[in-house]
DNA sequence: GTGAAAGCGCTAACAG
DNA sequence: CTGTTAGCGCTTTCAC
């Protein structure tokens, strides 16, 4: 071991000059044998090598990234980290991000554009080399601010017609949970959640069949979503209260805690699912096969989702070009189960 | 605005010495008033910050890391982001730390020992200035690797003897649910999942009230409770069928994904929750309420966790000495609902 | 092939 | 109070 002297008492790391004296090469040396550039002699760099595996040698990620203005850290701002849809989504970037060298640095914006903004303003000082910003709905301010001067960065799980992205047709899906409700025989229609892409889907594909829009039941306000784990339940009970099913009716929830709290709800009134209510819910997470009834919903690929926005994003940082924007479309899945 | 060569194309970011230059002082002024170090006159305050905010100026943390020997950064060791659990523990965590100017590394390790290690050495290159560690099951061998030339690092949800720690008593947890089912008349005892504290606990009381070791059946193996999801429900089906229930059996799963498992796997057989099979989780995740019948669970206060854990971690890293270990011992809560 | 040297953008002495 | 200066540990020319 070589004689340094700890500037950190907490943390000794060994720095390329340290191997270099120890090899007795210079510290350029040392760097390029580490980062494998060409044309350094067989000796030399066997003799680097050595000293980097005696001492354990990593470099320092830090300096790299000053020095090489590439720091191999990607920012990914979640919606909601407690909602399991996008915990899945997280756990995969981090999977393919780490799978490829770089690390994530995560931050909650809990939906509100003020977050994302700061957030992004954060993430640029820390100099990540990308972000990957999930939406849980529409637009945002937020598209602005990425825009300018920003790293690359793409949405997640939502479409954008100024930025990349990798999602779900969320049109398509609402066209799947109505084509469903259809050939079930389902007679009165309902969203549970705030208007958008899905129920832009659903309403459409009913609209073909003859099913006025004023004629959709809508479930909720516009804009306490936010907190669903909670409200899904009360939400239903209030709107089961005051609506009395006659026949069949169908709810497609935005996502599976609304309908799991529609499926109580109705219970609790003694309504039965799927017989008086059908309920079909969104993001097809894990709560669906783990309760009875087992809870239909339209499946999105996680897996996919985070590993297409990685790839893109690392094709974006690699390329210093900007080229054409891409959206990633990918096709959501109705998985049926008990409940519709 | 400065006429600079951009050396980035994609993200012009000012820097102290652009900010100095047009404030008409030195780039160490403008260091010390973005620092606030005492000292600095009032117009040359004034004159850095007018230009601070002219510029939307934000320092370089990179290069204040390698300055300062400080990042800012913390490290997030988790064992599975797919667990509600470990996703609320991490929102919190992340929560916390951005509240005191941390970001937060996150990282899987899949609760391999090995992932772990590798993690703990790439975070340490990164110059994390500290680490939570969130263990699955008792100890790990990264506890060494960890209490040597690493920065400070907490253990969160388990206890440790070894090292700093946050956590609720999983012994008082497993007192708590024996307890209940003593109450509750249940008169055969089983565990799902991996023998440990809870496990333990929950063995202790029932031997005090003279059930013996030997009278509680153990549900699963050792080693697969990782996939718990999906396992859940076949290794409770196992059980059940070659098992069968007379009388009224308790189960203490070690986790809700389990007690779900356990309820479907019992009605899948025509018995009945909670009459014939009294099932208690662990965690007490936001599915407990969702599921019907309502899953009796063993509350952590995941807020707390996640707080007392940054708290100790920033407390470490603030102080340059190493201090006394600290076991932040929590206490659990049974929460009781339908399913006991 | 390889070393020397110039930064990356900042913090932190050290002089005045 | 404030400017000058020396690094932090690395990448990257630029010579030889």
């Amino acid at each position: 071991m070589p004689e340094v002297g700890l500037k950190n008492e907490r943390a000794f790391m060994a720095t390329m000059s340290e191997i270099a004296q120890l090899a007795g090469v210079s510290q350029a040396t040392v760097s390029r044998v580490l980062n494998g550039s060409a044309g350094v002699s067989a000796a030399k760099k066997a003799a680097v090598m050595e000293w980097v595996r005696r001492l354990d040698f990593q470099p320092n990620s830090t300096a790299r990234a000053l020095a090489a203005n590439r720091s191999h850290l990607i920012g990914a701002v979640v919606p909601d980290l407690l909602n399991p849809f996008f915990a899945e989504i997280l756990a995969h970037i981090e999977h393919h991000a780490a799978h490829n060298g770089y690390s994530v640095i995560v931050a909650n914006s809990a939906g509100e554009p003020e977050n994302e903004r700061a957030i992004v303003k954060s993430l640029r000082a820390r100099q990540v080399d990308g972000i990957l910003i999930g939406l849980a709905s529409g637009d945002s301010d937020v598209i602005d601010e990425l825009k300018k001067q920003t790293p690359p960065a793409v949405i997640v799980t939502q479409e954008s017609n100024d930025m990349d992205s990798v999602s779900v047709s969320h049109i398509e899906g609402g066209n799947l949970v109505a084509n469903h409700f259809l050939r079930e025989g389902v007679d009165s229609f309902a969203f549970f959640g705030p208007h958008d892409e899905k129920y832009a889907g659903y309403r459409d594909t009913l609209g073909r069949a003859g099913v006025r829009e004023s004629d959709i039941h809508s479930i909720g306000n516009q804009d306490w979503w936010l907190n669903m784990l909670s409200r899904g339940f009360e939400s239903a009970m209030d709107y089961l209260r005051s609506n009395p099913v006659q026949g069949r009716m169908g709810v497609f929830a935005m996502n599976d805690p609304f309908a799991l709290g529609m499926i109580n709800a109705a219970h609790e009134l003694g309504m039965r699912v799927p017989d008086q209510v059908s309920v079909v819910g969104f993001d097809n997470t894990f709560v669906c096969d783990n309760v009875r009834p087992t809870l239909s919903s339209v499946s999105q690929p996680t897996e996919e989702i985070g590993r297409r926005a990685v790839e893109l994003l690392l094709k974006r940082i690699e390329a210093s070009v900007p080229a054409e924007l891409v959206n990633v479309e990918l096709h959501p899945r109705l998985v049926r189960r008990e409940s519709s």
